[in-house]
DNA sequence: TAAATAGTGTCTATCAGACAATATCGT
DNA sequence: ACGATATTGTCTGATAGACACTATTTA
């Protein structure tokens, strides 16, 4: 058997779970209690279990549901980390996936019976003590949501489902990290809009109200 | 150990090795002589040796050292595929390295004793059986290659190390798969030049000279 | 009526595409 | 001189950014 262990790696999924609080983006860390490095921030995340998994997409989904009690939010594959010295135990694999939580869902995602140690930082300002490599998870998906966005691309994952084009603006700014102007953001949705290449619709007749001008809400698309 | 099988996928690695050959993208495959997947066409891959490989990209270059005999070519993570379906042997991951080499080592990778059944074939146009999921990975490959031109980035592994605008032009074009404008590409190349963030420079007082009036060549900066 | 947010209109500097013109080589 | 390729110049329509303006609600 020991002679075995160096022909199988460790085999994970760590999830960089991204949401816009307040007006800056913010990930979900956990403060990891055994060793390795116990006492650092870490993402969470799962073994493969290849019995259970159809995918590593599927233990991603499965991650989700276990440590944080959520399911069926779309996760994207970012990365995949490998190394003999990245985790002390072993050589190692790990395949960083992405997931945006809109802000009303994020404040679900703090303690809970199941989870401790949960908490939400700023990705700019990042806690000093990260354990593994999941430090450079973080940037590398960050990295990866601004290019979408700069490529034209929304993050409807950090809006509710039914959202306002103030709030997806706010995101997109949250996200890029400057301001955005509205006229210019607005062209750009209807250009895309009557093109019909756009992943979300108007949500005909409904619109949000209570704090003043009434706002047409829009939806994904199907 | 039957029952440890399932606690330990496949972990491999798959390259796409992509050149331009006449005016079309074209991807090196080979024949495989074994089962699973016999007389299909696969990328050149490697199995993870962790006592060999301190990452998968170290896996990546032995692939293309031990195959095709070729060493240090700079290499891009793709995309890592995984399941328990795709390879019919095991629950199986594999993750795909994209590599561009100049048209004139193309033909060095053509077969020799070490290496049978490599062929070039156009991406746009690929043979009907090919191996595994490895279709997908060309694909994918060649979607992130147009992106990053898309985005302002330029093929430098598809031209010599001294070339010339029009080759590294000719590049572009073949990727894209459309013609791009001489005087537009030249344009924003100076913009960027000026600017210095041009990952290459003028090679002072180097002309490419034999066929016409002589091209003002550019290498690779440091 | 004032404040706040939603949504539109306009001006301008800049840029991409098309294409023309010039430069410099081999034959 | 001529053909071929390199390199530069010019015109124009489209676009992004800045910012002013209007619209509709709550308080």
């Amino acid at each position: 058997m020991v002679e075995r262990r160096h022909l199988s790696p460790i085999v994970a999924v760590d999830l960089v779970i991204l949401s816009v609080r307040g007006e800056r983006l913010e990930v979900l860390l956990l403060k990891r209690q055994e060793a390795p490095d116990a006492g650092k921030w870490a993402l969470p995340g799962a073994l493969l279990d290849p019995d259970r998994d159809d995918s590593l997409e599927a233990t991603a989904q499965r991650a989700l549901e276990e440590k944080l009690g959520v399911g069926a939010i779309a996760v994207r594959q970012v990365h995949t980390f490998s190394g003999g010295k990245r985790d002390p135990r072993d050589w190692s694999i790990s395949t960083t996936y992405c997931a945006l939580v809109p802000e009303r869902e994020a404040e679900r995602l703090l303690p809970t019976p199941l989870t401790s140690g949960n908490q939400w930082h700023p990705v700019q300002d990042p806690p000093s003590r990260m354990a593994f490599d999941h430090r450079a998870m973080i940037d590398k998906s960050v990295e990866q949501l601004v290019t979408h966005i700069n490529m034209g691309g929304y993050p409807l994952g950090l809006v509710p489902r039914l959202f306002t084009l103030s709030e997806l603006q706010a995101a997109c700014a949250a996200v890029l990290g400057r301001p955005l102007d509205k006229s210019v953001f607005r062209r750009q949705v209807k250009i895309l809009m009557s093109a019909g290449t756009l992943p979300f619709v108007e949500a005909e007749g409904e619109f949000k109200t209570g704090t003043h001008r009434p706002a047409q809400l829009y939806c994904e698309r199907c």
